[in-house]
RNA sequence: GUCCCCGUAGACCAAUCGGCAGAGUCGAUGGACUCAAAAUCCAUUCAGUGUGGGUUCGAAUCCCACCGGGGACACCA
């Protein structure tokens, strides 16, 4: 590739040519123009950032927002900054249409990564941290990326991270009242509680609980809790893991070690709680479809009935099952392996007429459990998942009685029911279900239709139609069917109507140093106690071994160590909690990497604020329902779909609590959505497989070559590994990052994922160099724009660009504005002069892809200041419409001829006009139709 | 296996409500400039829309089936 600097050396380039040479004099000028003049800062409408002077100050408001990045030790590479550049071009061009825009940018700075990259560096997290952000800060602002610097800010910074224990702190302080929907402080729990008017569960009178009974009863009503439950533990990152943050092979989504379940003491948050209001909500949102499909599945809300099943003695087995109706085909149940009524209910020996295939061959009922727990046990979640055409299991000799009919059915167990859905039992309708079918044909097991199947249909019939072997429900719907048998379970004590949710609360806790400290100390009581906020922030302390305990990735029988137990002095403190000075054992858990991004696009509205994690009346301008039923939040938030589930939904959890107990207006965080492309790139291996440097490599006669050797293409992410990295330095240094820029936007929608090829950039450098000449006399260096007015022609396809660009903008179709913008140039390229009149829009128009370039020439042209606030050109009505309309006439579908006629001529004037033009092609035949589309063609039918 | 998205010149991409397949960029080719090259400028080139059906006066666009690419989910009762 030819890079520039054999270009500038050439002795002939004209000394005022726009070059990157030229970029890298006018840029860092203009970046330093606007840090100096704050030209990007956007008032608020309260509080130190307020600024009545401002000239957008009370303007219509837009928020704009970027996925923060997470400061990688790597920097940038051309592909991350696609969004960025995406957004300022559109809050460039809102801000110029007069919107006061907020777009802000800040890091994302705790987690695992930053963690590693010190262990093996042997420096300090936050020394890397901070460098690595700093480098970003770097990269971005060379980029020309306009935001209000006085809103940045990192997770890890104490002043941040104060307010994300301080969340913690609400949600920790309150707890889910089902009747309203909606969390309430805990107080009034305990008030009620108090006055007798709610229950205490497990029938209890509150008034003779011990303090510390009353505070374990209340501890189990906290939207953050500690539980002893089975956990994702990760020997190989040595902490626990949320099970968004385990892959469906059971291993960990950060560096892909095997996950064990286990029992651990954790801090949960209760997200269950709002699986209804997370699934309800997404209808509210302007999200990609896809998105919101994703977050659906992931809460995997079900509606149905718990239904109890009568075994011997007094037992029961309780099932969950959407499918009530068909209760009268339910001829065996089946538990998970793991379900804890197993021992219990397996008898001494094999009932009466058990069968063969039944036992696995095994003696006694006891044995073949045994067994079959073992085997089930030894599986991986691969092996389960790959089994999971033949169906396994075993009978427990024991059986159950049928609510409905009082049939007795046998109970297996089985692995394809999970023991950590709904119940983990199951009442098995081989009739109406793929699974049971299976099933029972392995186990020869009845099958009764409860619902009538189309003629001739083999197999589970799910789908609609009325019930039949079903005694009163007979003829039903399946809706019909549904209620009425959860009406009868109800009113006969055998059952009730439920929801359940494949979404499990949220393991909050990690065994990491660098994270944000619980604002949780414990007393002698061992139960959790909350710091006050006037202690908050809970700093992390400093520590000489901040690198965790790992272990062998494969040895599930270790436990976790976190980093802050081995503080000891950190650990045991003094505080006087209003029982006078006592010593507390402080939580060393730290909060995971999400916490920080769970709240970020609040604190952007009121960065400074040290009495309010967000000023009520800053957060309502900003993010503020716009009208009833909005659910206000970002106006558009821009990122990578890989966040469809985790961040996202965290966040939307983390925002309705907030909003529950009024800190905030808006009901969700996000209101609208955008997922941006990934830029990738080719990556090239030789004979034995090896990367070598994709820039190396050259192309000749459709064949890869790195020196002599050929080599094979594939194509891939960017990354260190495929040698493949293209940085956007490297694009500034060659090109300049206005070129980079409009280069980005260029090459295709915003959301669609696309190759990187460094040498068609130079084309967008061509495109900036015309615009640039247009005004610019490259050897005096002279502006040659005059004041002669524009050609008509010209002046409407000037209109024309404007009007189209305004739309393609609105729209963020940034390709096609700029295709737009190409052709205005191309059109005044070739003219004798330049008039202002047109010139000067074209640099208004240019302004949001190539800001420095059209601040320069702005400059030139003779204003003042910026060009930031300058008004986006509108387009004259009057110049978009067309002197004559050129209408093409098919004949049975093909063009015979076409007509020219002015704009607003009658339809019937255009059907003769037509007609005479295409007569001959009709060769005296009589037309059967003719259809005239206004403005566009006309068709005849012969 | 199920669901979702996408297939348009050699490459990246346009085409509004179903209305003349081409806005823009790269590449390639030719020309101008040059001693020559680079850079720059000018011009030209190239597909009938993955395949096969259907609806329609008219389909890249709507419907069905298949092929290819990408993604999500994968015993969730």
């Amino acid at each position: 590739m030819v890079t520039m600097s054999e270009s500038e050396t050439g002795a002939d380039v004209p000394p005022y040519r726009y070059t990157a040479a030229m970029a890298a004099q006018i840029e860092p000028r203009w970046q330093a123009y606007w840090a100096e003049n704050g030209t990007f800062f956007a008032p608020n409408p309260t509080g130190e950032l307020a600024d009545p002077g401002h000239p957008r100050a009370g303007a219509p408001k837009l928020h704009v927002q970027d996925m923060f990045p997470y400061p990688s030790g790597a920097g940038l590479h051309v592909g991350h900054p696609l969004g960025y550049i995406g957004t300022d071009s559109y809050t460039r061009y809102k801000r110029m249409a007069g919107f006061n825009v907020l777009h802000p940018m800040g890091f994302d700075a705790f987690g695992l990564p930053a963690e590693q990259y010190a262990v093996q560096t042997g420096t300090h997290p936050r020394t890397t941290t901070e460098a690595n952000v700093e480098r970003y800060r770097g990269q971005l602002r060379r980029l020309g990326l306009a935001y209000d610097e006085r809103r940045t800010f990192s997770t890890t910074d104490p002043d941040y991270y104060r307010w994300t224990q301080w969340i913690f702190l609400q949600v920790y302080n309150s707890w889910f009242d089902p009747e309203l929907r909606k969390a309430r402080p805990i107080d009034e729990l305990v008030k009620e509680f108090e006055a007798g008017t709610r229950a205490v569960p497990d029938g209890r009178d509150w008034s003779g609980l011990t303090p510390v009974e009353r505070r374990k009863v209340i501890d189990g009503f906290r939207l953050a809790y500690v539980s002893e439950a089975p956990v994702n533990w990760c020997p190989g990152l040595g902490t626990v893991l949320a099970n968004e943050e385990v892959t469906p092979e059971g291993r960990s989504e950060r560096g892909n070690y095997p996950v064990f379940q286990r029992s651990l003491k954790q801090w949960m948050m209760r997200i269950t709680a709002y699986g209804d209001r997370l699934v309800d909500d997404l209808d509210a949102l302007d999200w990609p479809e896809p998105v919101k499909l994703m977050q659906r599945n992931w809460i995997g809300r079900s509606r149905g009935a718990h239904v109890d099943f009568r075994t011997a003695g007094d037992a029961k087995i309780t099932v969950f099952t959407t499918r009530p109706d068909t209760l009268f085909g339910a001829t065996y149940m089946v538990l998970a392996p793991e379900h804890e009524l197993v021992s219990t209910l397996v008898p001494a020996a094999w009932p009466e007429g058990t069968r063969d295939a039944w036992t696995g061959g095994h003696a006694t009922p006891a044995e073949a459990v045994a067994a079959y727990r073992a085997a089930a046990a030894a599986k991986t979640e691969e092996e389960r998942t790959a089994d999971a055409k033949v169906k396994t299991g075993v009978f427990t000799g024991a059986y159950a009685t049928n609510p409905v009919n009082d049939e007795r059915i046998p109970v297996f167990i089985a692995d394809y029911v999970l023991a950590g859905y709904g119940t983990g039992a199951i009442m098995a309708v081989p009739g109406q279900d793929e699974r049971d079918w299976a099933f029972a044909e392995v186990f020869e097991l009845p099958i009764i239709r409860t619902v009538e199947a189309p003629e001739g249909f083999e197999g589970a019939f799910t789908g609609e139609g009325p019930a039949i072997n079903s005694d009163w429900l007979n003829g039903m719907g399946v809706a019909e069917a549904k209620a009425a048998m959860i009406a009868w379970l109800e009113e006969h004590g055998k059952g009730t109507g439920a929801t359940t949710y494949r979404l499990r609360d949220w393991l909050f806790s990690r065994q990491r140093y660098w994270g944000e400290p619980f604002p949780i100390v414990y007393d002698e009581t061992g139960l959790p106690v909350a710091l006050p906020e006037s202690m908050l922030p809970v700093e992390l302390p400093e520590v000489d071994d901040f690198s965790p305990r790992t272990f062998d990735p494969d040895d599930a029988d270790t436990e976790p160590e976190t980093p802050l137990s081995r503080k000891k002095d950190w650990v045991q403190v003094e505080l006087d909690l209003g029982d006078g000075p006592k010593t507390y054992t402080r939580e060393t858990n730290t909060m995971p990497q999400w916490a920080g991004s769970c709240w970020y696009e609040l604190r952007y509205l009121d960065p400074r604020n040290d009495q309010a994690l967000v000023d009520k009346a800053n957060e309502a301008y900003w993010m503020g329902p716009q009208g009833p039923g909005d659910p206000g939040g970002v106006d558009l938030y821009v990122g990578g779909v890989e966040h469809a589930v985790l961040h996202l939904l965290y966040a939307r959890f983390w925002h309705k609590v907030l909003f529950d107990l009024g800190h905030v207006s808006s009901f969700e965080p996000f209101r609208r959505l955008f997922n941006q492309g990934y830029i990738q790139a080719y990556a090239f291996q030789d004979e034995r497989g090896f990367y070598v440097p994709a820039e190396e490599v050259v192309e000749r006669d459709g064949k890869y070559f790195h020196g002599e050797k050929e080599v094979t293409r594939s194509y891939g992410k960017m990354g260190k590994s495929l040698k493949n990295v293209v940085t956007p330095d490297q694009m500034c240094d060659e090109y300049g990052a206005d070129t980079f820029r409009v280069y980005e936007m260029a090459m295709g929608p915003l959301d669609v994922s696309r190759p990187w090829e460094t040498r068609a950039v130079v084309g967008s450098q061509r495109f900036l160099q015309r615009v640039w000449r247009l005004i610019v006399d490259e050897d005096t260096g002279a502006v040659r724009v005059t004041d002669t007015p524009l050609d008509p022609k010209v002046r409407r396809t000037l209109h024309q660009t404007i009007a189209g660009v305004r739309e393609d903008m609105d729209e963020l179709r940034f390709n096609t504005a700029i295709a737009k913008l190409i052709q205005l140039t191309n059109t005044l390229t070739p003219l004798e002069t330049t008039s202002r009149e047109a010139v000067e829009p074209l640099v208004l128009m240019m302004s949001p892809f190539a800001p420095h370039l059209a601040e320069e020439l702005w400059r030139k042209l003779g204003h003042d200041g910026t060009v930031a606030y300058a008004d986006f050109p509108v387009a004259d009505p009057a110049q978009l419409v067309a002197e004559s309309v050129t209408y093409p006439v098919q004949v049975n579908g093909k063009v015979r001829g076409r007509v020219e006629v002015a704009p607003d001529t009658a339809e019937d004037s255009v059907r003769q006009a037509a007609l005479a033009a295409v007569a001959e092609a009709l060769a005296g035949r009589e037309p059967r139709k003719v259809i005239v589309v206004p403005g566009r063609l006309v068709s005849v039918v012969v």
